[in-house]
DNA sequence: ATAATAATTTAGGCAAGACTAAATTATTTT
DNA sequence: AAAATAATTTAGTCTTGCCTAAATTATTAT
């Protein structure tokens, strides 16, 4: 049984890991969950002594195969709960993720499979990230950027790179939804900018904002 | 913001409270919580500088009007749960306890409120318990046992005293549901065990469980 | 009313998880 | 390659919440 700081720890190292192949760093995992890079080394030297990951002095650490599991068990019940929360409860989704936070620490896996059940087995969360499956599986898909579109292409808005709620209402001000079709209509020279037709509308967005949505082509 | 200790230690003075009208004492909420009376007193010394509780060293505790709004805030979260877990998700009354136990302290009063509505504002929990309203208000009535009844009398049976495991268990087996009215047909003379009229069916229960039924008088 | 017993509090410790400051190791710059 | 800088770890402290054992206060029995 963890703790919720173990827990959390665990959950940072797993975020940090995918933007980096090799050991997460304690500076990253300190930054990430907003404690001090000492707080972190200790931590991490106890997720090592429990075989959850393997820790390097001084070469951060990286999850082993059972840290890793239990990683993606506690963000499969904050995915599901975040569903619940937007689906049953009607939290929009910049609404769910302070929530989630807290219900993902909830001990009972009969408790996490009947919840699943009752949202009719989601795939994926409301802002486009997978839920991992009871055991812990994931299948991680090579994502692409609306910003990796070449003029002329389009794109069906699968997922939110960066989830903060400032990004996702700005989404919603606009009228981006998940699973809308965007097209990359034209780059402007001097910013980047790209204009994009929806739907019915067209709009220019920056490129970190472009960078920020996953699509998949079409 | 209350830690988990001291929503634990409030919720089981509310309880307590009910049973006795002066102060609760140190040893009753120490058995109540598992733990020890040490540490109780000085959990009572940090509600008391919380303004939630009238301590007075040696003579136990009270709730002031504030604690008992949040103990009550937290046994409603705790009910609405409970009652989330056996309408939705198909658990059964005598499985929710533990897990409504952690959910009860999750902290969002939209959540909170949000589940209430969801849950077409349930009035009472899987064990007929009263669930307060948002404010942490809710009215206390009088409890009538169907040990209390004389004998002839019917009794709707409304609640449960003790409700663990086993003695709901106990009353699945017997097909004694929450609704359901009970008829005193006979006391025996040697043991008190009562004969009781169900619906269709008749049976003899101790005088143990009798006054773990809560009824109201038909 | 006093003695015995029970309940409660105090004193002193311990573990978890956080912190700061100092020491050590890695990395980058020149 | 050495010096400067950055990252990380260690050492020592603090708070919370728990514990045991000893001291104190209440209650009960004689």
């Amino acid at each position: 049984m963890l703790s919720l700081s173990e827990e959390n720890h665990l959950k940072s190292i797993f975020h940090l890991s995918l933007n980096s192949d090799s050991g997460v760093s304690t500076n990253s995992i300190a930054n990430n969950l907003n404690t001090k890079a000492s707080s972190v080394t200790e931590m991490l030297k106890k997720l090592s002594e429990k075989s959850l990951i393997v820790y390097i002095k001084y070469h951060g650490a990286q999850l082993t195969e059972l840290g890793r599991k239990t990683a993606l068990k506690i963000i499969r019940k904050h995915r599901l709960w975040e569903v619940f929360l937007v689906e049953k409860l009607d939290f929009k989704w910049d609404e769910v993720h302070e929530i989630a936070e807290q219900l993902e620490h909830i001990q009972s896996e009969k408790l996490t499979n009947k919840l699943d059940k009752f949202l009719n087995f989601p795939t994926h969360d409301p802002h486009g990230d997978p839920i991992p499956n009871p055991a812990g599986f994931i299948k991680i898909t090579p994502k692409l950027k609306l910003s990796d579109l070449a003029i002329g292409e389009t794109g069906k808005f699968v997922g939110v790179k960066d989830s903060s709620s400032a990004f996702l209402k700005y989404l919603d001000k606009r009228k981006i939804s998940l699973g809308c079709n965007i097209k990359v209509l034209h780059q402007e020279e001097f910013d980047q900018s790209l204009h994009i037709g929806l739907d019915d509308t067209n709009l220019t967005i920056s490129v970190k904002s472009a960078s920020n949505l996953y699509i998949t082509k079409i």
